[in-house]
DNA sequence: TCATTCAGCACAATCGTTTGTGCTGCACTT
DNA sequence: AAGTGCAGCACAAACGATTGTGCTGAATGA
């Protein structure tokens, strides 16, 4: 169907070699006439000719394209870094091929093999669960791998993650600085990097204000609003001397807002939250939820940066492992200060 | 690097082509024995032999590549949309390949333009914009192509579509039902086939009470929030009659709240809003959003199902054009029966 | 014993590119 | 006039799979 480079070769009356490097801009280091040149070029433009992609992929071994795969594309933060990465990659003339994980290690496995057999250049993956072993094995077979957000602490894999630990120092410190002392933390997945290190930072907070870190007021076992929620909700019955929540995402923030509301808890008069990751309208919200607020599009950005350098060769493995990207605190109502009763 | 199906043939002591046939079951068709087969069979599977995709895409002239193109894959309503289509795609073998389009006709065309170049089997696109021709002419040249969303009037392309007009009946109902009368538009973009048909179904609502459709009353001249703030300020600067708002996108109802807040204006109270299209968290929202919203899986399910069919061959051009997808009411805080003062 | 048959495989073309190398003339030189 | 050089192109081998067809040898029949 498509015009192929041995028809415009034909109407030109030429040779496909000489075609494509007529096409190719190779046409001084081969010695091709310029007006051969301009012959080839009027064919191919009067049959709308388009070189095969996937012609050219199998001959020169370079596929053009990179593979991403997020637990869950529907959710707004996954969403952006899709789409930071589609944007990066189009500049260098790569296309992204986007593969949901729907949370599950078997999914993101079977996605993985997939664009590998596909021949992907690069991957950006962020990962779900806290294995990481089928990640190091890819990369071991010559696919240059980037992890974002969910990253691993003892894997050598290039990484991009924001800086969770200062993040959740700030965000503790909107709390301890208006006098909050019982405040609960609602964790994503135990085990991964940005929770362990979130709760660091937390930690680190309480403790500039001789505040004992209490495993006890650490609730919740995934990034979800139903953990969120539940959890939330458990908690704030457990707890009656609960002041603040720390929610560490989105989600767990809104499970945690909707279950005070069930509650009959105001917030923040009754109760202060502080979230992790922002969302749309946040300021539109019942309770404009503050919040520290990873930079998205630099994450997605630089992700497919290193992935994209990883892919071009130079195999200097002397690279940068860790990236590192700053957050930003948003402090909105959802925070009070505690009346010293 | 990666083994191929020539070392697989080496190492099982056979040719290429017997190798070939037992691994794709076509040992029985060309008459090669049990035991070579599971001789190949152990040889791929000692070398982990994985069949080059790129190579079976030239041979065989089938991609297994989906071509997703959306205004903006950060907005949630694209996000999901595209994420049923990965789904839905996964589910036959094929892969998506998405593409941001940033909201502008000349990078669709471009980046369309790429996508036939890498031979998908079939596009999906929610086009910006008001022209179709780039469409039809990619049709023309031989790729399946499904619109979704934004569609055209007078196009002859496989489109999926909401109910607007319906749709829009039903939100208009909600305000007139609670007495409101004199009910601004905050609409899209003006000429494709959403924004036109939600009009038409606000019109018919508003027939249904006797009052007439006044064209003063529908302003603003894009999806976007902006829009939506923009003309909304001033319609509500410029209408002290009005008492309702009906915003025919999320963003543009986003828009419309941020100014009704600004000017003073209590919603419900003074203001009534329903908006078009759900977004996550609005029953969370400063004010509980009414709306109307789209079924956005199915259509991103049934927009891939008629690609993915269209592409299987069945060039029986006499399957169903015009697909529509039924929306739903959501009925929330932000409206309230006009007081007949 | 010779021809026929068919099981079991190998050969080679093909998909559409890119690219290393070889071939043909013409213009030179001496 | 015979050799040298180079401009300008064509040939053909890859890339890694699929697939139509041809080849070989053993078993069968007469």
């Amino acid at each position: 169907m498509a015009v192929t480079l041995s028809q415009v070769a034909q109407k030109a009356g030429v040779s496909v070699s000489v075609a494509s490097r007529s096409l190719n801009g190779h046409a001084k280091t081969y010695r091709i006439s310029d007006a051969t040149v301009s012959r080839v070029k009027e064919a191919a433009d009067q049959l709308g000719f388009r070189p095969s992609q996937t012609a050219r992929s199998l001959r020169l071994k370079k596929t053009g394209l990179l593979g991403v795969v997020v637990p869950d594309l529907s959710n707004p933060f996954f969403a952006s870094i899709s789409r930071s990465i589609a944007l990066a990659a189009e500049t260098e003339g790569y296309s992204v091929i986007v593969a949901d994980s729907r949370e599950r290690t078997e999914h993101e496995i079977r996605m993985l093999q997939q664009l590998e057999d596909r021949q992907v250049e690069a991957l950006v993956v962020c990962p779900v669960g806290i294995k990481s072993e089928h990640l190091q094995q890819i990369s071991q077979r010559g696919t240059p791998i980037v992890l974002a957000d969910r990253t691993f602490p003892d894997c050598d894999l290039v990484q991009v993650t924001s800086e969770h630990q200062s993040g959740a120092l700030k965000a503790t410190r909107l709390l301890t600085a208006k006098g909050h002392r019982v405040i609960g933390v609602l964790q994503g997945l135990p085990g991964t990097l940005p929770n362990e290190q979130r709760l660091r930072g937390h930690a680190e907070a309480l403790q500039e204000v001789d505040v004992a870190f209490a495993q006890s007021l650490v609730v919740g076992d995934n990034f979800s609003e139903t953990s969120g929620y539940d959890s939330a909700k458990q908690l704030l019955r457990d707890r009656p001397d609960l002041t603040a929540i720390f929610a560490l995402s989105t989600p767990n923030a809104m499970g945690a807002l909707r279950a005070a509301i069930e509650l009959g808890r105001r917030v923040p008069q009754d109760l202060s939250i502080v979230g992790f990751d922002d969302c749309p309208y946040a300021d539109l919200m019942n309770v404009p939820l503050a919040t520290v607020c990873q930079d998205v599009d630099r994450i997605g950005q630089l992700a497919a940066d290193l992935a994209l350098v990883a892919a071009s060769g130079s195999k200097s493995k002397k690279s940068k492992k860790q990236h590192c990207v700053s957050t930003r605190v948003i402090v909105r109502d959802s925070i009070s200060r505690l009346s010293d009763s």
